[in-house]
RNA sequence: GGCAGGUUGCCCGAGCGGCCAAAGGGAGCGGUCUGUAAAACCGUCGGCUUCGCCUACGAAGGUUCGAAUCCUUCACCUGCCA
């Protein structure tokens, strides 16, 4: 199976130009592809691991790589329907581009005959004159082209930035100056980047006359048409120390029945019969979740690691699973609290209460919201319901000699260490 | 530069001197039911040293026993005119 129809069958092609070149393109010989991320926070999301996997098929499939890290773009913005996006520092996104292109290099191989090239956009567009770039790509943008645009438009009641409406040229010029000078001949990124994407490929059909290619993969979404992805913590980042392998695990475990095949054909290198197999499990036999189970173990593998995977899993087991929390060694209840990120509470002058130990492990955000959980009946304390807003913690609390399990509903957990 | 309208909690949006921590909706969160799904229903939804106090209705002042509500100045947004 060709790559172009792997993607097909993944549901990972949502929008293409035009289908037959590209494929006959793709037959010729090795492509050189790009893919770019903005640095808009220090780690990549899990919304970006959906490019990462479609550039790793490519690249496994004999083209090459070039991984835009967005230097220049970053210090800019694309617009979003919601409003203007606030400016970070130059330092600030010089310090994100670093731990991107850090992240980015697990995912694709930097070696090898069809080696990645990691490519920063400021080493082309921070040198570039004004005028040249008036002159040069401005030139090539219809201005009544761009405010038809869709985010463009949605904008003009609230307002935009100049700043934010010439995103599209910044982008656009990264095609044009990749193609000028590795040859890149296709471009693909997520569909909400189709506008900017297809803007480079008129670019370079205005300026150079080539025909160059492009590909939008589709936003993923839950059931009923809302982002997948938001978590009551926020985004599911790739970086450990943001979203715990614990936390990463859980959100896939977590996925509904109704999408979880679709979101396996996306994060999963299972062959077609494998997870034909778990879409006929996850019809008839729901309550066993192993679609779920598969997807989440695969998923948290690629970006983790297998040992990390055995030990979410391991906590899972300890925490939702029947035995009791006292029943467990030390050795686990230690490893778990490990999993779990515990927090350090001091014990001086007194035992500590529940509700401070709540807000310490960052189960709740606040002390209030920590009662209104009690009082919502919904706080636990190791497994055990708690009910007096009042609450202490004792001696006989500790678990494996100063650990504690909080929980907040079914599935918000975090652990504290208790120092005396 | 002139005139008019606007700026309310995560978002939308009422309030137009005390009964306002602020109606209603959405999102979120908890509970029930389940399968650590979905839907549905019920509850909750600023903070704290929680029967009370503190901070909040663009910002700063003022009037008043009392202001999200009235006045003044400033900032920003939208529209019309120049």
């Amino acid at each position: 199976m060709g790559v172009l129809d792997e993607l097909k069958w993944r549901g990972l092609l949502d929008n293409c130009t035009d289908e037959q070149a590209l494929q006959e393109h793709l037959d010729a010989g090795p492509v050189t592809f790009y893919i770019g991320f903005d640095p808009t926070a220090p780690s990549l999301h899990f919304g970006h691991l959906v490019q990462l996997i479609v550039a790793r098929k490519f690249q496994l499939a004999g083209h090459r790589p070039l991984i835009l890290v967005g230097g220049s773009t970053g210090l800019i913005g694309d617009p979003k329907e919601t409003g203007e996006r606030v400016m970070n520092s130059k330092e600030t996104v010089a310090g994100w581009v670093e731990k991107i292109r850090d992240q980015v290099s697990r995912y694709i191989d930097l070696d090898g005959p069809n080696a990645a090239r990691l490519v920063n956009n400021l080493d082309w567009t921070g040198p570039m004159p004004v005028l040249d770039f008036l002159r040069d790509i401005g030139k090539h943008f219809p201005v009544n082209r761009m405010l038809a645009r869709d985010v463009v438009r949605k904008r003009l009641d609230a307002g935009i930035s100049y700043t934010e409406f010439s995103y599209v040229l910044l982008q656009s010029l990264d095609y044009l100056n990749l193609y000028r000078e590795y040859g890149c001949t296709l471009q693909f990124g997520g569909s909400d980047q189709w506008g900017n994407i297809t803007a480079g490929v008129e670019l370079i059909r205005r300026s150079d006359g080539a025909h160059v290619h492009a590909i939008a993969t589709p936003l993923l979404t839950k059931a009923d048409g809302t982002k997948f992805g938001k978590t009551e913590g926020g985004a599911v980042w790739l970086d450990a120390d943001m979203t715990s392998p614990f936390a990463f695990h859980q959100f896939f475990l977590n996925a509904e029945d109704a999408k979880v095949i679709d979101y396996l054909k996306v994060f999963s290198p299972r062959s077609q019969d494998e997870i034909a197999e778990l879409e006929l499990q996850t019809r008839d036999k729901p309550h066993l979740r192993a679609a779920q189970h598969a997807l989440a173990d695969d998923v948290t593998t690629l970006v983790h690691g297998q040992e990390n995977t055995d030990a979410a899993n391991e906590a899972a087991a300890a925490l939702f699973g029947r035995s009791e929390l006292t029943s467990l060694n030390d050795a686990v209840i230690a490893d778990v609290a490990q999993e779990l990120g515990a927090a350090q509470v001091k014990s001086e002058g007194g035992p500590p209460a529940f509700v401070d130990v709540l807000e310490a492990t960052g189960v709740v955000a606040s002390k209030s919201a920590a009662r209104r959980a009690i009082a919502e009946g919904g706080a636990y304390l190791n497994n055990e319901k708690v009910t007096d807003p009042d609450r202490r913690i004792t001696e006989s609390d500790l678990l494996a000699g100063g650990y504690l399990v909080v929980r907040r509903g079914k599935k918000t957990v975090g652990a504290a260490r208790i120092l005396s």
